[in-house]
DNA sequence: TGTGATTGTAACGAAGGCGTAACGCAATCC
DNA sequence: GGATTGCGTTACGCCTTCGTTACAATCACA
């Protein structure tokens, strides 16, 4: 934690706002107003991320995203662009430059952050990964890396949502988590789904892992509450 | 429980549009036309989170953020502020203020509520978990995580508001609490319902854990006034 | 021991949570 | 371009849960 981040942006306003809440967030921020500054600040403070306006004064954020990318010391650093409109074009200009993510103007402050966040996730190297790359528990074992999932030894088929809401669960195994609580984990943040949408997933991750998926052992509802992934009824 | 949650907007269908789905989700309601009306309520009820309009008359929804940030007692109020879909200058000015998220108008109205859950979960205080995960006294166990519950190592089964009602049992333990007592701690503040339903989840509580559920030893009936956790009669 | 107050208990009806299947849409694959 | 797949939504129905109520049991106190 405490990652430092750099955010480039030539409206104060905007800036000021990117830094707040980054800063809420325990992120220690860095802030340049021009491609200028914002690169000598990458060489001598080498940040975990980048917040880059695509449109700046003097050195584009085009042109800065280039020579970032160039430089061997901080081509892996992660890029999160803003651009202005929600044009198609620019969209397709920033990620072909090696943007990592994008968010275009308005975007809502709790969406930046998410998206640092998850940029954040994706690029962190395996080795300083929290997960586990495979969780093997009892009959079950899912490999996150592979995205295989296997139950006694026989392979079963999830689809990316199941596998990602099974992975969620795995992270919290033995917690209740609310529908609300398996959404904002798993679905990207701006997008907004009924929380029954989540027990559509839980019924088929069930279909594919359960035994008899109409009595669940191993997902478990807890009524009022949400869903855990009970571990005690694997071990055995 | 019950989170409260004012709607600061002067418009009044859009007004009740907010409230509707708010109370749908179980939130407890509070309008506010102006700034004016406000900021009393705000004052009054110190409400959980607030959902402000940009453009309100008279006091502005500018303004008025002004004023709840720089109030210690509010400061730290979530706000959630709807801006009309107009120019970027007033969403820059907006978020500068402090507003924890926003969206822009026309919305859904599941988008709404959505982000409203999403601010609450974020900004909620790490105190009000900081209940034990898991109390343990001689042959009972109650994990507040996992929503199970043990006796003598043989779990057992209760309804979520038998466990709540536990819970609350648990926190006060050794307290004689009245049935109105039980009633506030564990039921929503908007809701009323017979104190006699008190009897009704003891007696089911009592069922599920005590040995002899006629003769109970561990909740205890203090006549006259109400029940409480002995725990001296757990420790054996 | 009788009597009124308080609590225990069972049964019932209503509300609502959850499981499930079916549908529609969009993206992807031949 | 037709078929397939993944995903989100919705509607329906079951079944649990919950609050209420009526009646029984118990207690306190005279």
């Amino acid at each position: 934690m405490a990652d430092k981040i750099l955010v480039v942006e030539d409206e104060a306003d905007i800036r000021k706002l990117i830094s707040y809440h980054l800063h809420q967030e325990r992120f220690q921020v860095l802030e340049a107003e021009n491609g200028e500054d914002a690169l000598d600040l990458v060489r001598k403070e080498t940040p975990r991320l980048i917040v880059l306006d695509l449109m700046l004064p003097g050195l584009s954020g085009i042109e800065f995203c280039k020579i970032i990318r160039q430089t061997p010391e901080t081509a892996q650093t992660p890029i999160l662009m803003l651009t202005a409109k929600a044009g198609e074009a620019d969209r397709v200009v920033g990620l072909e430059l090696g943007a990592d993510d994008y968010i275009t103007k308005p975007f809502s402050p709790r969406e930046m952050v998410a998206r640092v966040k998850a940029v954040l996730r994706r690029t962190e190297s395996p080795a300083s990964s929290d997960l586990a790359e495979v969780y093997a528990k009892g009959p079950l074992k899912v490999d996150f890396t592979t995205y295989e999932v296997q139950v006694a030894g026989r392979p079963v088929k999830l689809t990316l949502k199941g596998f990602e809401v099974l992975r969620y669960l795995i992270q919290n195994r033995n917690r209740v988590l609310s529908r609300d609580q398996i959404l904002d984990g798993v679905w990207r943040s701006d997008v907004y789904v009924t929380p029954r949408t989540v027990d559509v997933h839980i019924r088929r991750i069930r279909e594919a892992l359960e035994q008899d998926d109409r009595n669940p052992e191993w997902i478990v509802t807890v009524r009022g509450v949400g869903y855990k992934l009970d571990e005690r009824s694997l071990e055995t």
